[in-house]
DNA sequence: TAGTCACGCCGGAACGTTCCGGCAAGCAGT
DNA sequence: ACTGCTTGCCGGAACGTTCCGGCGTGACTA
């Protein structure tokens, strides 16, 4: 039971083949007629044998394992968490394990040790980036990469401009005539879609969005400051919706100093779930995006991939969900 | 520069020696002249060489990675991601890869495939748990294993009691004589010392501890009404500590219904550092745990051990930090 | 009866590294 | 000049797997 552990030889001699037979038995290779690969496995199992890892990927070239690779960001931590766990359910299932990669760390001898890499919301600014996505391993990305480097193999994207549409539609059908937008500033592909998406809602519908800007990263207090000066300085504004996550908290407690009533006179919607949007005061209407199935359409893209079942250049698309909840019910 | 990655006998070519020789330049083993050993790493570094692992692992037999396992739990998501990329940290200072493991996943083959696992909070209800630790691999846990199995060969804890002894210090000499603690139920070791540790503090300073017990998952809904329930059942309470996270918006929103002042006539604290705190109004006076420093110090241990230069059976203490905020300011 | 073919299995060579024993040359001490 | 030691380097064997070519056997065909 215990001592070295059992090795290809050990399951041969036991079993009176070749380690070649046991090889092509254990792995469905080769011919093996079918009474041989029985006793084959069963001597395997007998003798607790487990393949060697590294002698494998030495003779086929190939680790096993994928690397993932996550933002360093001090919110919407839970959030890539979640994701994380999708991305190591989907890879286990395809027999791939999971490295965690330091978030700032460089790209240092890496394709040698991972077949693939699952990059989530990737940044122009990092710096490490380029020489991750060249690193001559298939590179799935969450979310399109800004930056000036060879594109990735494989991108899941989340529908943006969907979502927000569907919570301005949302708002205005519970009478919301001119909802305004917290939005994040700066040029990430997600601000610059979100911008955009509300121009357009705002000609389709023929009226105006006011949009205030915060911080891609915002604090509950910075949301605050800005929700309360959008409410004082257009009086009209009948509903909000914020973008960046964290944001909501502040949004709420602007309402309440403004003497507004969430979800009576002034709903209130966030383009991101989280837990601090449903446990808030009331529980504030979000778009689910569900972060635990993007890893696994990530990790799912990256497998497809290395399985040569799909073509490099492949666009999927994850699915959101909105979530209705008491700050923009009546 | 392209093509099929230069291996140590590109580099012995290219340099005149032999595959050992240059073996031993770059690994700093054996006997060799300082020239040689320069030229043979700037060749390798020209040459652009990377060891392969797979080939080293199996040679070694050491797979140069560990396994990271983190509990399944819905809340406190940001907590571990942060511990994790702790451990990432620390274990790439020492050349080590970090696989993430599913929270559910089995043990199946692992001892194969990493040096040494990290497991974090483990459970007691995790059927897992027995075969990991015995996975012939060195083992280090992030608190105690409650269960039954052969003990982890390292331990880092958080001392629970003294964290908690300090809250209860601190809204003393704000002046309560009467604090009050949530505290989780269940048989956890966490949950277990904190209960006792307010009896004891009770019996030092010669007055009671009122404790209410909350889900060990705790949302803030439920600590509100276990808040509220205590507030109006004993008013004489004169302080709160809560210890789950997640439940202390739920007794801000307790105490403003109970129409007490939070921070000025009721002093609020929790066991559980964390962005809802720092963003509550007012922001929640709390311990840090310091996530990040508690991973580095698991991954830490585990590399002492696996470099042997630490006994097994080590148990080492990561320190705590109040951060004192206005929920406990006069 | 000979030729052909599929089947079942085997041997050996890789994969790229580490590590051990050994060998030649140089140098010091007898 | 012989011994003994150190230095610098090398060859080869191992680690455990996969994969390719090949070989004997029996069945089927002509």
């Amino acid at each position: 039971m215990t001592g070295r552990p059992a090795t290809l030889l050990d399951v041969a001699r036991v079993s009176g083949v070749s380690k070649s037979t046991v090889s092509d038995a254990l792995q469905g290779t080769g011919r093996v007629a079918e009474a041989t690969r029985e006793r084959v496995r069963r001597v395997a199992r007998e003798l607790g044998y487990r393949p060697n890892s590294a002698a494998r990927s030495l003779r086929r070239s190939s680790t096993g394992s994928i690397g993932l690779r996550l933002p360093r960001t001090a919110t919407r931590l839970d959030y890539y968490m979640s994701l994380a766990f999708g991305v190591v359910e989907r890879a286990q299932e395809a027999g791939l394990d999971v490295m965690l990669l330091a978030p700032g760390g460089s790209a240092d001898g890496l394709a040698a040790r991972v077949d693939g890499l699952v990059i989530v919301d990737p940044d122009a600014e990092d710096a490490a980036l380029p020489a991750l996505l060249d690193a001559g391993v298939p590179v799935v990305t969450g979310e399109r990469y800004p930056g000036p480097a060879a594109a990735p193999h494989g991108v899941v994207v989340c529908d943006t401009a969907g979502s927000l549409n569907a919570l301005l539609d949302h708002v205005r059908e519970r009478g919301a005539r001119r909802p305004a937008l917290l939005a994040p500033d700066g040029t990430s592909a997600w601000a610059v879609a979100l911008r955009d998406t509300a121009a357009d809602w705002a000609r389709a519908h023929d009226t105006d969005v006011a949009v205030r800007l915060v911080p891609f990263v915002c604090s509950p207090a910075e949301a605050e400051e800005a929700a309360a000066a959008l409410l004082a300085s257009d009086p009209a504004v009948d509903a909000i919706v914020c973008a960046p996550d964290g944001a909501a908290p502040g949004v709420l407690r602007a309402a309440a100093g403004a003497g507004r009533r969430v979800g009576t006179d002034l709903p209130v919607a966030s383009c991101v779930d989280g837990a601090a949007m449903r446990n808030a005061t009331p529980p504030v209407t979000a778009v689910d995006l569900d972060p635990a199935g993007y890893g696994r359409a990530c990790a799912d893209l990256l497998s497809d991939l290395l399985a040569g079942t799909e073509q490099p250049g492949t666009v999927r698309e994850h699915p959101w969900e909105p979530r209705l909840r008491d700050s923009t019910r009546r």
